[in-house]
RNA sequence: GGCCCCGUCGUCUAGCCUGGUCCAGGACACCACCCUUUCACGGUGGACACGCGGGUUCGAAUCCCGCCGGGGUCACCA
């Protein structure tokens, strides 16, 4: 009551009874950011803004073997292109804002507390305090067991049927340990297991308890002296003030040891025992055929191709390359591509992987948040279709239907655990193209072209060189409505990106529509051709204004007049519409290929 | 295998807590038709689901039990 009071007399300072809401999102950098870990980032998120607390990132590099700092530098890029803006945690410079959803600040995260470092290998010693805290009062211990033994008791109890769990030998000696521990003898340290057993309530799931019987006593620290998840995890939630874990569920065994490691420990600034905070697990996103989405998919795609194809040696992939060039696939060292073709559990680099996958035409499935990118995804159709992955704000939009489509303002404002789902969820690429469609659709057209030079310049420099923005500006209305990612643009308009004298003709399209009827369609090109020829501005509006005017005239159906000069000036029946594409050709390329359609096919 | 979690159209899901308004609603995909100078967009319509078996009840997708199915986890990884 007095609090409430103190708040109403000094409105200005927060109300210190309720501890302000603080999320934080806890990646492992071994690689770049998997959609699976965005889901969890974009609820932790959502949640801190929801209840104006604050959304922290920090980097659980504790594995020295795995974690990179460039896969850090990624996580962080990935994050950022998703305008999923963390309020503290390692700081980072956005560029490219226009990029993404949100108005953004320019620098994300910072230490407005203090609390950092938000890098676990650079918070050795605060572990090291807590161990050696624990190990004083006998709550934890060395243990010398060698991993060949370990293995060996395991082999046992999987033979007898029993689920392996290590506890403390009955014959241990405990200054005998301690003594070899302080002599400098590398040892992992063991959380030892209250005997009872834990429960705990998840917000998204409910009642979990755990038997005792379950619980071994867990390595806290390895041998090489960096903590483990399980510990630095604790310890950090509780010295970073976390007041809800969201995670995905391959955590939720985990979390009884956590809890008992939270009951066992006393923060040493405050001398208070360790808060317990609340958890939320999230299910997996798992692909169409229920095995879990992992960067491994990508070449398993890829291998599958290769034995479609018959390819056994590099160079069997030079010869499906052709021209193209490879150079990434063409640095691997000699033989790892023969390895990596026998092998299921290896990957290949992610360059040399693209560069395959081109050269023998497979698409790569998307499986990180920078695989989406790349394939021209909009940040806003991505998190509008991952927040519908396991949560829906189960109501009603204007037209009476279920609202699907939101932005990220709508999800903070509705965000609650309650109406997060159960059950696993498969990844349905189809349903995201359509919203990505949709997100597309909404750009105004200097919105998308500027989305699109953005896009290109990173990933198809190729189109962007040889049609360029400006020209693009010309059919943007005509582009538009037609992709479904940012990549599409190059389908698009690739007619005009091969020089006019070498795009091929398909016969059965010349067949039908300028041979038919014997040749009306040529006649229409020769009575066309001087009129473009005349055109005095040769933009859509003129050339359909043209068209019309023709087809009036002539008496001829738009069918007559329209498909001989799209088949005479893109070789095919299919393109833009006909303003558009020869708009974006120009005059002289237009009336270049009008002739030599002519030529060459009459 | 032990333990934990989950189970509504092909997929994501609404409905379940607080049984009847549900012969189950929406979205994506699919099919048909319409619009249309091609392709697409758009419009209209269609097909498609409560895993199975018991119980409780006048009545169950909704409550209870069993079975089956799927997933997760059993590291000096996270």
């Amino acid at each position: 009551m007095t609090t409430c009071l103190h708040a109403l007399s000094l409105p200005f300072l927060p109300m210190p009874s309720s501890p302000p809401v603080i999320t934080r999102f806890a990646p492992s950098p071994t690689g770049h950011l998997h959609i699976g870990g965005a889901r969890t980032a974009l609820f932790c998120w959502a949640y801190a803004k929801r209840h104006n607390g604050s959304f922290l990132l920090r980097i659980e590099d504790t594995d020295q073997k795995r974690s990179s700092e460039a896969a850090s530098r990624g996580i962080l890029e990935d994050l950022a292109w998703l305008g999923i803006d963390w309020d503290e945690g390692p700081v980072f410079k956005r560029e490219n804002a226009d990029g993404t959803v949100n108005t953004p600040p320019t620098t994300l995260g910072g230490n407005p507390r203090e609390i950092g470092s938000f890098y676990q290998s650079e918070r050795r010693d605060i572990y090291d305090t807590y161990i050696n805290w624990l190990v004083e009062r006998d709550l934890a211990y060395p243990a010398f067991d060698t991993p060949e033994e370990l293995t060996v008791r395991r082999q046992l109890a999987e033979k007898e049927k029993r689920t392996f769990v290590y506890r403390r030998a009955a014959d241990y000696n405990r200054d005998a340990v301690l003594s070899r521990m302080n002599a400098g003898e590398p040892c992992p340290i063991r959380f030892k297991m209250p005997g009872t057993p834990i429960s705990f309530t998840d917000e998204v799931l409910g009642e979990i308890t755990v038997s005792a019987d379950e619980l071994d006593d867990f390595v806290i620290r390895k041998a090489d002296g960096f903590p483990t998840y399980h510990f630095a995890v604790v310890i950090d939630d509780e010295l970073m003030g976390t007041t809800h874990i969201m995670r995905g569920q391959e955590h939720l065994n985990n979390t009884p040891r956590h809890i008992a490691l939270m009951k066992a420990l006393v923060n040493q600034t405050t001398n208070q025992p360790f808060r317990i905070p609340k958890f939320a697990h999230l299910t997996v996103i798992a692909n169409q055929d229920n095995s879990k989405m992992s960067k491994r998919d990508r070449d398993k795609a890829a291998r599958a191709k290769c034995r479609e194809l018959n390819i056994k040696a590099v160079t069997d992939v030079s010869a499906k390359a052709g021209t193209k060039p490879l150079p990434h696939f063409d640095a691997l060292p000699p033989g790892d591509f023969e390895q990596w073709l026998g092998d299921k559990t290896r990957q290949l680099e992610t360059h040399a992987l693209e560069d395959l996958a081109t050269a023998i035409g497979v698409e790569l499935p998307e499986i990180a948040v920078d695989d989406f990118r790349r394939s021209g995804y909009l940040p806003e159709a991505v998190l509008n279709y991952i927040a519908l992955l396991g949560w829906n704000p189960g109501e009603k939009g204007p037209d009476g239907k279920d609202l699907e489509r939101f932005d990220t303002a709508y999800l903070v404002e509705k965000f609650s655990f309650d109406r997060v789902g159960k059950s696993a969820s498969k990844f349905d690429r189809a349903k995201l193209i359509a919203f990505n469609q949709d997100a597309i659709a909404k750009l105004t057209d200097d919105q998308f072209l500027s989305r699109w030079e953005i896009w290109a310049t990173r990933d198809d420099r190729e189109t962007l060189g040889r049609v360029g923005v400006s020209r693009l500006r010309l059919v943007v209305g005509a582009i538009k409505g037609r992709c479904r990612t940012l990549k599409d643009v190059r389908s698009l308009v690739s007619f005009a990106m091969i020089d006019d004298g070498a795009y091929a003709f398909n016969a059965k399209d010349v067949e039908k529509h300028l041979k038919a009827d014997d040749g009306a369609g040529f006649e229409t090109l020769r009575a066309l051709a001087p009129k473009l020829q005349a055109l005095p501005a040769f933009d859509v509006a003129s050339i359909d204004a043209l068209l019309d005017a023709h087809a009036t005239q002539t008496g001829l159906g738009m069918g007559k007049i329209a498909q001989p000069l799209r088949v005479a000036v893109t070789g095919a029946a299919v393109s833009p519409p006909l303003g558009a594409t020869l708009a974006i050709l120009g005059r002289d390329s237009s009336l270049a290929r009008i002739r030599r359609c002519i030529d060459a096919q009459a």
